[in-house]
DNA sequence: GTCTATACAGGGATAGAC
DNA sequence: GTCTATCCCTGTATAGAC
């Protein structure tokens, strides 16, 4: 989780990519459910039965697949040196950037979903990652909605986070209808947080595609 | 939809309602994935093969499912006959009563997460629901906030569905760590519209329990 | 350590006998 | 209308080749 050198990956380092590749890509495009093990394998180019020696089962690549979304995302809402007002306007940026992965969206709809259940392996997961998550933003509404007796910052962050999910279905089940971005501002707005992104616009010259 | 005669259900009809019986019951105590077709035929008292005669697949019984749950529901957010007031406390009464059926509210959540898929066989009747519903909403809200610039009825209507569904999950995931009603009513009020209902409390004495 | 081959139990679905 | 028998696919487990 600290050493941040890559020497020289070894083979079984890179089959590991590979799998995780391939597994982010599928997962991407159909899903979690629909797509096997074998799928997985055949187009990371080995058998089934060898990716499973590198993870312990397909839920496994899953846990993987997200972290390493994770690890893109974790500094632009975790960072302690943000500032308040830093950490909405990175997450509505996120918001506004998931509209370009939908797979990615719906791989996260999906798991968090089946995640409810207690006996999933991705269940400790959200669990933590919401606790985290809601921590952060009411630290960052207590300080934005100072001088303001009524949602309380506890309940404006999870009113903040469970918007964005919900969000996601209705944009999933049908895009035209739904502007992520505009609603989330709206809430904002609501609560006398203006947001200051009309839409960065242009043609992405940043070159920070993910996958 | 209209038939309100129950004459005399034949064999196959007693059947089929046997099969949703046992479905529902099942899907809310274990999940829709959880559940077998071999689980719900026996308990159902036939085999799957004889449950697949009255039903094209396993996805057709859950459709039924939670058809019959919306006949249940309707009557309090798409009748006609309602105030603005009324439906909005009618749907916050309703996520107050959700909280007693987790294994319900599971199933939804799952339900329209996996329905996002445009080949599932409840996209279509997923993006209907929230069309009517976000209507009936909308409706609504352009009534209640006659005086309010900011969040349009549609928008506004857009949220408020979303706040639910989003909160569900977090309510699935760590019960203990959401009021799903207290943050409803919240949300409504910082529109400026206040929810009555602190809670009815009391055992239940009306006999309304569904199921 | 890396991987293939193979087997297994369980899933949804289908064909055809009764 | 319901059954048995069967099919193919899934995730997972193990044995053993290299």
């Amino acid at each position: 989780m600290a050493d941040a050198d890559h020497p020289r990956p070894s083979k079984g380092e890179r089959t590991r990519r590979r799998i995780i590749d391939s597994a982010s890509e599928l997962f991407s495009r159909s899903g979690y459910r629909a797509v096997s093990l074998r799928d997985i394998a055949a187009h990371a180019g080995i058998t089934h039965a060898g990716a499973l020696h590198h993870f312990p089962n397909k839920e496994a690549m899953l846990i993987h697949v997200l972290s390493r979304r994770d690890e893109i995302d974790a500094p632009l809402v975790l960072s302690e040196a943000l500032s308040h007002r830093e950490l909405i306007d990175n997450i509505v940026r996120i918001v506004e950037r998931n509209t370009g992965t939908p797979g990615m969206v719906s791989l996260y709809v999906n798991l968090s979903a089946e995640a409810t259940d207690p006996t999933h392996p991705a269940h400790e997961y959200f669990v933590r990652r919401y606790r985290v998550l809601r921590a952060h933003l009411a630290a960052a509404f207590a300080g934005l909605l100072r001088d303001r007796p009524h949602p309380t910052p506890e309940t404006a962050a999870q009113q903040f986070l469970a918007l964005q999910d919900g969000l996601q279905v209705q944009w999933l089940l049908d895009p035209d209808s739904v502007d992520m971005r505009a609603v989330v501002a709206s809430f904002l707005e609501g609560l006398g947080i203006t947001v200051p992104d009309p839409t960065p616009t242009s043609t992405d010259p940043t070159g920070d595609r993910l996958t």
